[in-house]
This record gives structure tokens, sequence and C-alpha cells, in this order.
DNA sequence: CATGAAATGAGAGTAGCTCTCAAAATAGGG
DNA sequence: CCCTATTTTGAGAGCTACTCTCATTTCATG
């Protein structure tokens, strides 16, 4: 029900079998509460939802609620896409196009994510529009997978990873993908996400269409 | 002390003569709540900064202190050029080429600025990068500036204001102004802003230098 | 099974923020 | 100058996210 099933298949080392007791409660916790977390979420609105709320329907305390997740934005936001996405991109051959290896990358990542559980990334982006902490927190998330990306950049570019260029670069190409999920979800998810996310992605790279740029 | 004395040069009509004793008095329990929250957090951090000791400071109760900000991110954060680099931009000769009527306005705006509070500007740009609370605000309040710069680049380039395109060029603009004002910040404020803001606009407008784009 | 380590629960405490209501300040007209 | 309507303010109660501490329970290991 959660995306860590999701984050085994492509490019994890081994590190299943030795699996004590302890992580799979851990791990069984952690979805407790975001599975409760959602379901109140749907009943009654993000805000209506307290803390005590989702620890008791998760059959934890609240301490434990914040012990697994520093803030209540991060209890919906929280995945575990985007390093793999970072290492699925760097791991591109260094002669394909800059653009083109993204838009490799995101299919890629779109057709797992929506595999998985469609109606979580639903949820979310929903949430990330509505909700001005949610999206705020989003944001924030998405300006750290920014700074991963930098690396990336870095590397395809002979760039210095901490230098203004790299940085805007990396930016906007979040700012883009993010926007076009919110545009997916402010038109109630009518749109292909697939469609959206290359269509902002044609605008980082050629600019506005029919423009002299 | 603030900026609202540096919005009035340029495109203001006429509303400065009628203005009564409540209107004068507010302006000033602003710039007073302004003030004391800067004081203090250059005194203590920001962090350390409560609620309580900015109304003391400012001489007025808490409850007057959120009734003029909604958050304790917004004392800092609040200006009032946005608007005004808006209407600048909308007024630029249509056929100019877009980025640079963009260069343009960021530079007039940037030459207000440091003419006027330079300190604030500082203060501001240095909060953002350093207190994440800060920065959360920060980002969502240019993502509310994007999406008034939609109007502008869609009466420029014929697209609708809530196409993708138009919304994910904005959404690029702004980070990329985002990341200039960071990096500048980060590295002390050594660098000279004015430079840093041509080199993002320079990425947006070109991609990576030397690159194969 | 005993011992050490880790996870949990309970509870108190802080601070941002909201809401309500009465008191004080101001505007405008007689 | 005063009276009244409106606005602004202060006081205070209340909610909730979040932090910290400490005792208790639960798992790991020899």
């Amino acid at each position: 029900m959660t995306s860590m099933t999701a984050a085994r298949s492509p490019l994890s080392p081994a590190d299943r079998p030795p699996l004590g007791l302890r992580e799979r409660k851990k791990i069984k916790t952690r979805e407790a509460i975001r599975a409760a977390t959602y379901a109140l979420i749907g009943e009654q609105g993000y805000d209506a939802t307290t803390i005590e709320q989702i620890a008791e329907r998760a059959e934890v305390s609240p301490s434990t609620v914040f012990r697994y997740f520093p803030t209540k934005e991060d209890i919906v936001l929280t995945d575990e896409y985007d390093p793999l996405m970072l290492e699925e991109l760097r791991a591109r051959p260094a002669d394909e196009a800059w653009m083109d290896s993204v838009r490799y990358v995101m299919h890629r990542a779109m057709d797992m994510m929506t595999r998985e559980d469609p109606e979580v990334v639903r949820t979310r982006a929903h949430l990330s529009a509505q909700v001005p902490a949610v999206r705020a927190r989003m944001i924030e998330s998405m300006s750290e997978t920014g700074r991963l990306l930098r690396r990336a950049i870095a590397e395809r570019s002979g760039l210095p990873a901490d230098s203004l260029e790299v940085r805007v670069s990396a930016m906007s190409l979040v700012g883009g993908l993010m926007e076009a999920n919110m545009c997916w979800a402010e038109n109630g998810f009518r749109d292909d996400l697939r469609d959206l996310v290359d269509r902002a992605l044609d605008v980082l790279e050629h600019g506005l269409p029919t423009e002299n740029r």
C-alpha cells in the first residue's frame, strides 16, 4: 500500500535476507501510520486530521508518530523514489543528450509509480495543490531533490556542482516537473501525466513554443 | 527602515495626500513590528525570537502582531516589490525580447532595493538560506510571484496564462532568480547580485554554457 | 535465561496561531 | 465640543504541532 515495495526492483544491492523482527515491526508501524493518515484525510480532510487521531487509528502513541515522521506533512509526502531516480540518471550513458536522459528516467519513474500505488500518487498531488502547508513542504523537498540533481548535471556538463549555472539548471528542471504535477492535480487528473511532463521538459529544452524564445 | 518608502517612486498614482491618522498609525505599527523583529533576530537568532518578545519590543500586544502578519516568517519576508515589478514588466514594449525585459526590470529592482535598504535585503537573503521555515515560506511566496508572472508571459507569447507551458516558464524563471539569491547569501554576499542574476537569466535563456544544451 | 540495547508510551512543556469579546481610539456630523 | 458608528486594540482562553525526558516494555544475543 505504500511505495517501499516498489523501491526494490531496480538498483538495490543485497540487504533483504538479514531483516530482524525489529526492522519488520518498524516498517509495519511506518506503514500503519501512513495508512491511517491517508484514511483519515480521506474522511475529514487534512487540517481536521490531528496527530492524535492518526496515532489512535494506527494504534501507536503520538510520540511514536513524531518519532517516525518529523512533521505532519512528511507523513503524506515522504517517498523513496528520488534517490533511485538519481541513480538511474547517473547511470545513463554519458553521451546521451541530457534532456533525453531526464525524459527516460521520468517515464520509468511514472510507470513505476502508477503501477504501484496510483491512489497515493493522486492523493499526494491533490494535497500538494490544495493544502498550503503540504505544498510548502513539497516545494521544500523538491528543492532538496534539486540539490541532489546538481551532481548529475555537474557530471554531464563538466561544470562544478555548486556553480550558479548548475543550480539554476537543476532548480528549473525540478520546478518544471512540479508544475506539471500541479497542473495535473488542478485539472482533476484528466490529462495524462506523462504528456504533461513531456511538455514541461519541452519548454525547458526549447523555450516557449512558436516564440522567438 | 523598511521598503515601503521605496515603493513610491516609479509607477504609483496619487494616493498620498488623503492619509488619515488611522492609516498612518497602522503603517507605523507595521514598521515597528518589523523593526523589532529584525533587531531581535540580529541579537538572538530567528528561532530564539518569539512573537511575545517581538510584541513587547514593538509595544503592541501579541494579538496585534498576528493581525498584521499571518505568520512569523511573513514579518521577515513581506515586501511590496513584486506587484511593481510586474507592472513594469508588462509596461515594457511588446516587441522587446522577453529575456531583455526581464533583465531590465530585474536590474531596476535591484538598484532600487540596494539603494533603499540593503541591510534588510541581506538579512532576508541570509535567513532564507539558513532558516528552513523562512526558506519554505519564501519559496511559497516566490511561487505566488510565479503565478502573477504568468499573465505577463501569456501576453508576450500569446499562449493562455494557465497553460502548462506558461506555468513552467514562469516557475523556472522565478526558481532561477531564487537560486541566484541563495547563491549570493550562501557565499557571504561576496559576489555582485547583479552578476548572479544575469548569469541565472543566461542559463534560462541559452541553457548551460559550452554545452550541447 | 540473563543482560544490554533499542523502541515505546506517558506526560509535561513550548510556541505559533485562532477566536472571542470588551475596552480604547478615531472618523464624521451636528 | 460632543455624540455616535466604526475600527483597532488588548486580554485571555484554547487548539495543535512539535520537543524532551524518563520509566517501561520489547527485541537481540551470548
